[in-house]
DNA sequence: AAGTGGTCTAGACCACAGC
DNA sequence: CTGTGGTCTAGACCACTTC
């Protein structure tokens, strides 16, 4: 289960592994200064190259931030990184805005199976099912479904919905500790229900682009899964492939 | 120009580059053996630590392979790499498989605007245009335009276009020395013009998906700009995001 | 001036491939 | 057994931030 501990690995992996479970059960929150590096190096009884390499990981992987002769910081969410891109439906003039969010819908309820086999937990399990419209100048943009395992969001239950804000990611960082660091996408088209395209304010059969997302903690665990539709008129995607 | 010479770049930085415009150049193509990390820190005057920080670069931007006890490898092109996913498009069983390819139209002519601002060259410069369907079982999926900048190319212009096989990237780097290792993609929906539903063998006014790739070299220079279009219906697009 | 990360070095030992 | 990359160490010096 914790990779930190199997000795099989090298030194640099166990440290990045304890040095994410770390920031991951908020023993340092998004914005916090570690330890410096000879610090660590002292505490795990390893050289600062050795911590250096492990840092270098976290910093690739998004999680940490390397300022010279300042520190090193765990990152806050960043409003900019390409988990926001679906955020480029174009308004109206094409600049980009960050839209509005109504939450239309929030519930406690037990996983289905495929919300289930998303989030690898059991079906069953508890998990909060959110519903939510975008919108830029009351405009509908992207209608979406979002399932968060209950256990790490518990703190959104207790929350007024109009009190959620226009973004998620950092009300789940700032109430609940959890940061998302990436994230898998699907996309598809597919037609309007009647029911969809009410809520869009589209002509019936209109088509629609569909994001499946699953979004991942910094220790690759799944903790969100989305799905969101808008229509495919507006729609533009931007992806950089290596 | 040449990053290589400016000294107030870390020395990994410089080899690095150095290392990449002597791959570039063809020195070493995909699947030769480079020197080993003690040759070069030697040829270049540097400790072994600097030239393996120049190759982790290089590894991780995809363009060498290391594999212990043996050496560090140009790369080939990556069949199963996310440059291929939008061959992802599924047939009708749902599988992966490569698409057949047939070259429509091919064509030696001056870079429009819209061309030489993708490719980042001057208008009117020569580039190589091609026109191409891809199929799976005969069933047309994909139409694609393809642009090229002719000095690199130009081994393209002297093969029969039926010689072409069914992936151009490998053609690429066999022919003509040249490697694509990353790309930008932008997605959209339009609705087929009468042309391209006959062509795709679609009904009038169906949703297209539309992708446009510009594809870089290691240097990060773009050697390709193209433009593929497919039925929305069938579309499916795999995206990791970090 | 003190502390931090950034670069670079030199060398030890390990794991693996290939003769 | 030799040569390769993989890990790890220890220390020097530099560049930047903060006081």
């Amino acid at each position: 289960m914790n990779s930190a501990l199997d000795d099989r690995l090298p030194r640099y992996q166990r440290l990045r592994d304890d040095l994410a479970a770390r920031i991951n059960r908020n023993e340092w929150r998004p914005g916090d200064l570690i330890p410096s590096e000879a610090e660590l190096g002292a505490h795990y009884g390893v050289a600062i190259g050795t911590v250096r390499k492990a840092i270098d990981q976290l910093v690739s992987d998004g999680v940490l931030e390397r300022q010279q002769g300042r520190g090193t910081f765990v990152r806050r969410a960043r409003f900019n990184s390409s988990l926001f891109r679906f955020f480029r439906f174009q308004s109206e003039s094409g600049e980009r805005r960050v839209p509005q969010s109504r939450i239309l819908r929030r519930k406690a309820m037990p996983a289905t199976t495929a919300v289930a086999s998303a989030l690898r937990i059991g079906a069953g399990e508890p998990v909060i099912s959110l519903s939510r419209l975008r919108l830029i100048d009351d405009v509908p943009l992207l209608a979406e479904e979002i399932w968060l395992q209950r256990s790490r969001f518990e703190a959104l239950l207790a929350l007024e919905t109009t009190e959620f804000g226009d973004l998620l990611y950092p009300l789940y960082e700032d109430r609940c500790g959890q940061v998302v660091v990436s994230a898998d996408e699907i996309l598809t088209v597919e037609i309007a229900t009647e029911m969809q395209s009410r809520l869009l304010r589209l002509e019936a059969n209109a088509p629609l682009i569909v994001i499946e997302r699953l979004a991942f903690d910094l220790e690759r665990r799944p903790i969100e899964w989305r799905r969101s539709r808008g229509p495919a008129d507006r729609f533009r995607y931007h992806a950089e492939i290596r």
